[in-house]
DNA sequence: GGTTTAAGCGAACAGCTGTACTCTAATCTA
DNA sequence: TAGATTAGAGTACAGCTGTTCGCTTAAACC
């Protein structure tokens, strides 16, 4: 840790630099700092833009995104200390993003949507809507760096907590299990997500409808499963021998 | 098309050069095209050597990949067109490994035991002695190359399909209904074994008596969904209004 | 008002990249 | 066997990369 003087650097999780006052000067925000953090947004907003369908992360060099923001190459590290913290960053604020969304999902549901319908709805218009910020989570979520498959991870696990709760308070039939349903729930709707990327607005109403489908049968399948009724005659093919 | 005396050369759908003799000569696979397919081979090798969980093919170079084939790096247009040529054999090949154990787990079943179980055992199987093949398929998936995107989705549709048909001829519910099952459940298996990636081994055993609970539950959901009982009382939560 | 602090810039560097071109040596064909 | 064909190597080049260092300039502090 570098301490000079009055301030001291520190780094958070994402690896960003951040400016800590030792005195706890209650003003804070005073014009440089309030400048840099408006050069920082710049950086993030500039790797944003720079994504896309046929641009990764991994693939957007450090000198593309401070040229993107009109900055010099040096300068970036006056931001962040490599390309993998502006990444990290980027990770949070996507996840951030996608927890709004659930809440959106969530006051929608409960002024009376269905609620599996809904969340799918609600779910594909944030892909449409934000199509680079969703490409970003679903490729570092098998990127080649560990802490941004873990930042992901993380992401996905707060998703799908929010909603393993809301069945568990609906149907009550107990945390843990509501937690294996809900993980797969979330999985086959993330995977919707990425398939409507290559698609065209006709399809991904397809797509949207035969989730929906399967959605359902998890439910349906939850409560039978639970039931322990699965060999008293309501089953699929898990028990059939040939 | 390039068209020089006696030979022809064409691309196949991965873009490697393909030598074709226009008087189809039957012997074949002279000493020059013995040896050429052989270095192919060695390249083939030496990018899926090259792939790791901190290496994705994206980040592979020409160069690193012919230094580590022992060729030099100008030789390896003798053999693909360019990167992307290559990178789409290798998903044509961790195709083909993939669809050989799906033969193999048929196998299992058939010999007496469970669906599901097999299924995902077998998997998971392939993913622990395999990573790297898997983790090809499963970042290229969501790639910037539209091409590597499609090319495995159709992997991943062939795999499903060979499952549904499975599923079909158990339940005999209709093609259509069992593609949507055989989706779902393909995905859930695909997603864990990309968990498993970053798992201990006892992780892993976890990992895998929780995708056969999603599973069973997407089995029992099916029936139930199939019979339209959901509105007679099994439902979960999916037609619950606050 | 003088001094400290730090954001941002420009030059420079070594190292890597893909690929065009030319040449050699081995194989194939007639 | 003479001539055509081609896999592979070597050289070369322009273009890009991340990062170091020293400098300027403006804000923050005493």
């Amino acid at each position: 840790m570098l301490q000079i003087a009055y301030t001291c650097y520190t780094m958070d999780n994402t690896g960003a630099w951040n400016l800590e006052d030792k005195r706890q000067v209650g003003k804070m925000g005073g014009d440089r700092a309030r400048k840099k953090e408006q050069t920082r947004r710049v950086l993030i907003d500039a790797a944003f833009q720079q994504l896309s369908a046929e641009r990764s992360f991994a693939s957007l060099s450090l000198r593309e995104v401070t040229r993107e923001a009109g900055i010099a190459p040096t300068s970036f590290y006056r931001h962040f200390q490599n390309m993998e913290a502006l990444g990290l960053t980027l990770v949070d604020e996507s996840g951030l993003t996608l927890r709004q969304l659930m809440r959106q999902a969530r006051q929608r549901i409960e002024s009376g949507g269905s609620a599996i319908r809904t969340s799918v709805e609600t779910f594909m218009e944030f892909v449409s809507e934000n199509e680079n910020v969703f490409r970003l989570l679903l490729r570092e979520r098998s990127g080649t760096s560990r802490d941004f498959r873990a930042a992901v991870a993380r992401e996905i696990a707060f998703f799908s907590l929010e909603l393993a709760d809301y069945i568990d308070s609906v149907t009550q039939r107990g945390q843990e299990f509501s937690r294996v349903q809900a993980d797969a729930m979330v999985i086959l709707v993330f995977n919707a997500g990425a398939e409507a990327l290559d698609m065209s607005k006709a399809q991904r109403k397809t797509l949207v409808e035969k989730t929906i489908r399967q959605l359902r049968m998890l439910d349906a399948g939850g409560a039978i499963y639970m039931k322990r009724s699965l060999n008293r005659g309501i089953s699929g093919f898990a028990n059939y021998r040939p």
